[in-house]
DNA sequence: CTGGCCTTGTGACCCCGTTCACAGCGCCGC
DNA sequence: GCGGCGCTGTGAACGGGGTCACAAGGCCAG
């Protein structure tokens, strides 16, 4: 069970334990493998623990009743994600499913609450995890409130390529495919309408489409449109 | 200084720390009072300390760059706010606003990352205040992805008469006025727009209008107008 | 009392995003 | 090879919310 171990000490939140203190907390823990788009947790369920993405990538989403999505985030190796519904005990806030085949770290309830007892930099590591959350979320609802499409697609794709892509230059070529629907659910309107927008930044020359992939040209030129320090100003 | 250490007993945030771990906890704090409409700090300010709310009302609100506001939230006695920057040292995610005449309670980071340090039951419950404030703004989400604007404004006022007014079976009689610009910043629209959406609540007889002040006549309903189940689900 | 100022009420007009309805394309499995 | 299925591309029609422009009432200060 090296591997675990392993696993553990590679990640930034476990990074001031001392070693002791991680091998009962590796022992403790599971690693659980996923399919493509399965389910991890869903909205309402009971918190059973903290996870740990290893390889792939996880969706964060919630849908109304009628089965429209909104993704919240897309995380991916060495994010932990589960932290909110396990903290303060209530039901989960969203739904979690795997994009691509992904491995997880599982970490029980009672293993996360012994090392959050033990170790002061862990609890930290976590607020701090707490808190980007936040900060992602207030600036999706300035999005919202404030920014049209044309520059929300600019920000969501330009914020993507930060996470998602090889930055060359001005260009970055994304990592893998984002779908007109996967934006459109990032941003909370109909795929219609991000095709459109689309259409917009390809005709002025900030992302081209080759072969179904999509690539951005200029990244300095997306920022602008993004009107990056608007908005966020207050 | 015993009203400080009075105040600090009250507050839940301390519920479980020990009287001598808060005798010189209320020493480093300090009482500040603002006049109606006065700032408390800024976006994009440095964080100097958590302050708790003693009486009054504060406003949590972004802007754009053309002076369109959206609040947050507004927070009433007994409540922390800005703990979010504090906490992870970033910059202030957003302006804090007293509403009326309303005194705060200071706590500078310091003497906050003393008490972290020394009492677990304070650091888990601010932590609960980081996961209330998660399913608040996942909430808010919600809202602009999947809700028209009828039930969103029915959903706060749903929520405003739970925090701000005296519920008497199905009517609810708010203990301070909110404009039809307070609902729009909160909702995200134009005052316009909410006039037209309490018209129907009006027409409807959701709720009344006796001299400026409104009142909610049937909270049910207004729950049922809500589609409260609805778009929580996931 | 009177002049600002804030609030509510309301209509006209416009634009953007939604919904619905297709068409074409590429890929995978049988 | 053929038939689905998921993705992209596009257009028509509709509606909701934004913006602009007023009018009217209440309240406070001078």
């Amino acid at each position: 069970m090296d591997k675990k171990f392993d696993a553990l000490r590679g990640c930034y939140l476990f990074s001031e334990l001392d070693p002791e203190s991680l091998r009962p907390l590796a022992q403790a823990s599971s690693k659980s493998t996923y399919g493509r788009g399965k389910t991890i947790f869903q909205s309402e369920d009971e918190a059973d623990g903290l996870r740990i993405i290893l390889s792939g990538e996880v969706r964060i989403w919630i849908a109304d009743s009628n089965g429209r999505e909104f993704t919240l985030a897309f995380m991916g190796p060495g994010e932990p994600f589960g932290e909110i519904a396990l903290l303060d005990g209530l039901m989960r806030t969203a739904n979690a499913t795997s994009v691509d085949k992904t491995e997880c770290l599982f970490l029980p309830t009672s293993a996360v609450e012994k090392a959050l007892a033990e170790d002061v930099g862990f609890a930290r590591h976590l607020v701090f995890s707490l808190c980007e959350t936040i900060r992602h979320n207030i600036a999706t609802i300035n999005g919202f409130a404030f920014v049209g499409l044309d520059a929300r697609l600019a920000r969501k794709l330009h914020d993507l390529a930060l996470d998602h892509a090889e930055i060359d230059g001005p260009s970055a070529r994304f990592a893998r495919q984002f779908s007109q629907t996967d934006l459109a659910q990032l941003l909370g309107v109909s795929r219609e309408a991000v095709n459109k927008q689309l259409r917009a930044l390809k005709h002025d020359g900030l992302v081209v489409q080759e072969g179904g992939q999509l690539t951005i040209t200029d990244l300095p030129g997306l920022a602008a449109r993004a009107e990056l320090a608007a908005g966020l100003t207050g």
